[in-house]
DNA sequence: GTCTATAAGACGATAGAC
DNA sequence: GTCTATCGTCTTATAGAC
């Protein structure tokens, strides 16, 4: 039961385990992405982590729980850095539709995993009711930030009134993520600044229906 | 090798076989969109139509090939609904928002394999290069199909102009997708309309974009 | 806490009877 | 043209060495 190093260990061994887990997490994000949660083998993860099936389940009790835990962690990285474009007032229109359409390029392009975990995460939620309440949670949770951010920002500007926020910023995730999966299927389909473009027609839409009412 | 049945077949040998494709097919997609492609196995599907996996594989080469099949037939079908619906001018704009939600609320709801079998479609189609070009030419297709219509349309309102009619199909229908997606995890984030307002508020804010430029 | 080895079963696909 | 039976492989999860 004793350590054979007698100097302060640098890891201790919660630490240790910590790590193995934050590696496998890793591991099986990539894995999942490239094939799928059904046809990604633990195998395949605990290899790819550098470790064995052993090591797996002594840190997961099973292939769900592993995605399940992703899913809670891997929720809204994305979303937090869209909120604080919009919610950024000091650059001009010009640069938000730039900085959204930026975001959409880089989720498409660069971090090629993210968008097929996000589908393989919806496929598994809708296919078991139990999980389809948590994703959902989720998205509201999201939303709602969004639609602050929204509501603030048209106080600000002194648009009163009776906007539907939840449905807009509803409208703008969910352009988003259909925009991102069509880009990754063949990225001329969706052009550099499509989605600043169109999200700037749905505001101005959006403000012209409001005054129309007024 | 004799018929027992001396009167006329009703259906000749061929007839039989393509019948058995087509409930292949149908059982398939079911499956497919329940359990994913490397979810399903063939037992099931064979099992689901009524047949013997040895009759699955006399009509189709393998699973992939059963699966890309489903994929080349159930492309547009929903699709040409919304062009339709989009083309005609006879209704009111208020017409043409119901109709367009409407279609939403029924492939989010009642068409219920759909929106799953097509997120295994993409996640199919992006981890094989092979097939990712087919289905954005897939895409390309009914997104033309719009994009004319909507130039149609726009001709006819006198709307001339430098109107990027491929971008707003691509978004029309990107928005669709993600609408759909996320009425299935929860129809309470996707109201009845939201989909028939989300696209006025973005033809009314493109055309004041548009009037601008003139 | 992580490893090797293995249990128990499901999988895709094939061969041969009918 | 479809069925039954089976091959070889890969799967998730566990047990015991270290």
């Amino acid at each position: 039961m004793r350590d054979e190093d007698e100097r302060p260990r640098r890891l201790t061994r919660a630490e240790t385990k910590a790590r193995t887990r934050a590696l496998l997490l890793e591991a099986a994000a990539q894995v999942f992405a490239r094939k799928g949660f059904a046809g990604a083998s633990v195998d395949d993860i605990a290899e790819s982590a550098g470790f064995s099936t052993g090591a797996l389940y002594s840190n997961f009790a099973s292939k769900d729980e592993l995605f399940v835990e992703l899913l809670s962690k891997r929720s809204g990285s994305r979303l937090a850095e869209a909120a604080e474009i919009v919610s950024d007032r000091s650059g001009s229109v010009e640069d938000e539709q730039a900085l959204l359409s930026r975001l959409l390029v880089d989720v498409a392009g660069e971090d090629m995993d993210l968008a097929p975990l996000q589908a393989e995460f919806w496929l598994y939620a809708i296919r078991r009711p139990e999980f389809q309440e948590r994703m959902a949670a989720q998205f509201r949770a999201n939303r709602d930030a969004l639609s602050t951010v929204l509501a603030d920002r048209a106080k600000e500007r002194g648009q009163s009134g009776d906007v539907p926020f939840d449905g807009v910023a509803t409208v703008v995730m969910a352009l988003f993520q259909g925009l991102v999966q069509l880009r990754r299927m063949d990225p001329e389909l969706v052009p550099e600044n499509l989605y600043g473009d169109a999200v700037h027609w749905l505001f101005s839409g959006l403000s012209a229906a409001h005054r129309a009412k007024d």
